[in-house]
DNA sequence: CGCTATTGTCGCACTTTGAGACAATAATAA
DNA sequence: TTATTATTGTCTCAAAGTGCGACAATAGCG
């Protein structure tokens, strides 16, 4: 889909996105600098007038990663009154010669919709856009200062996600499509934060009827060769 | 707090709530039906310009149900673009004799933040609002065909109702202060709609360390009588 | 005063979970 | 080629949790 004309959305509404990707060791997250400013910030943007939201968010989430087809969630919207900067928003405008006036909502309050993607952070090639200069991972412990309350929705992102690890089974989406039981269980570790049962994860797994298992790999790792394992989508599971 | 003048809402914005009182029997939600017009609909409103999300929609609860404290849970932000009946919004307003010029943002598209809120059923007395003739508990299952995608936001209020009551325990709130194991058991069986064993989910109950038993009821019911509970309030738990 | 339905609790079987033990095995070193 | 070593897949076992029924206690009723 294409993004509407600039000025064509939605006024005090915005999107934002936390872009989960598991890097082999760490959780990581997608964060955006401004140009010029050193402001950091989540990836986000607006709603066309005549687009539903979640096209939006899939749009421009689309527009950074080049991903189309992407496990995201919304999980809460952020509507306290005084989540917004004037003066940071000006500048942001200013940096990037875009001017508007000074009645004009970009410089007032956002209610902002927020929502959660888990990638295959190995296919991402992360694109800035227009008002970035640059995208890029961050560790979530070394997470540069956020703008607004930014930093509260990551919070909620990552609560979200622990408490839908368990009735879901989502962390295979940030995994290529191959993948060992040892890498799945990594992910599990990353993002509730703490070691899990070698043995119990693996019935768990196995039980779900979620993975398929495929022929051994031989390559490289020393020790005895894993299986691999594809995560089996919805439409294909057994009954 | 004070509802804000007429026209000092955030433009194409609203909430709606999904009420939930327990009769006794059935697991109820409130309905208002718009003035003249047989249309019934979710209780909603708009978010006054300097005001918190969470505000107003406490703010409109407490008009209709004259409730302040109240437990209250966003759980869904709808933003489909179609989600939208100018015509059905004219007639509502001009039955009301309201005019609005024809390119006014209450004639277009609306995103919708969606609450749940749980309160004990007995002590509401439900308050029409300037637009509406009647406010009043339905049944689930008995519901008139509502408005819009109201339906939609009813069962997906009821679903997020039934994954929050395995975390969080929430039932007691559909219930007056005092309350026997039994109402408390029934409650959750109208929310989960299927039957609970009585000696578990009395074993759960007691274990979480939310519930106080106070003294015996002697009054009216035959039969050997129950004990009462209190919930306890967060700030008292057991450690 | 016995009958009956309901309540609080216990016991039992079954399932789920955590932790370790075991053999199998693939790369490396001898 | 063979021994070593770390890792994997599976199993066993104990601990904890859950569903289901049994039991005595008890309050109202006839």
């Amino acid at each position: 889909m294409q993004a509407p004309p600039p000025d064509d959305y939605l006024p005090h509404l915005a999107y934002d996105s936390v872009v989960f990707g598991f890097s082999g060791e760490q959780l990581k997250i997608l964060i955006m600098e401004y140009h010029q400013t050193k402001w950091f910030a989540l990836p986000g943007g607006f709603v066309g007038r005549d687009e539903n939201l979640n096209d939006a968010v899939r749009r421009g989430l689309s527009e950074r990663t080049g991903l189309d087809d992407v496990y995201l969630e919304q999980f809460y919207t952020f509507g306290d009154a005084d989540r917004f900067r004037p003066a940071v928003m000006d500048a942001i405008l200013k940096a990037n010669d875009l001017v508007v006036p000074p009645d004009h909502w970009l410089l007032d309050r956002f209610i902002s919709v927020a929502y959660y993607a888990l990638i295959d952070y190995n296919t991402v090639v992360p694109r800035p856009d227009a008002l970035s200069d640059s995208i890029n991972w961050y560790a979530l412990d070394e997470l540069p200062p956020l703008l607004f309350d930014h930093e509260k929705i990551v919070r909620r992102a990552l609560q979200t996600l622990r408490e839908n690890l368990g009735k879901k089974l989502v962390g295979m989406n940030l995994l290529p499509p191959l993948f060992t039981m040892k890498e799945l269980q990594r992910v599990y570790e990353a993002i509730l934060g703490e070691k899990l049962s070698r043995s119990s994860f693996q019935r768990k797994m196995l039980a779900s009827g979620l993975l398929e298992r495929r022929e051994k790999r031989l390559l490289g790792g020393a020790h005895k060769a894993p299986y691999q394992y594809r995560f089996r989508r919805e439409s294909e599971e057994i009954g």
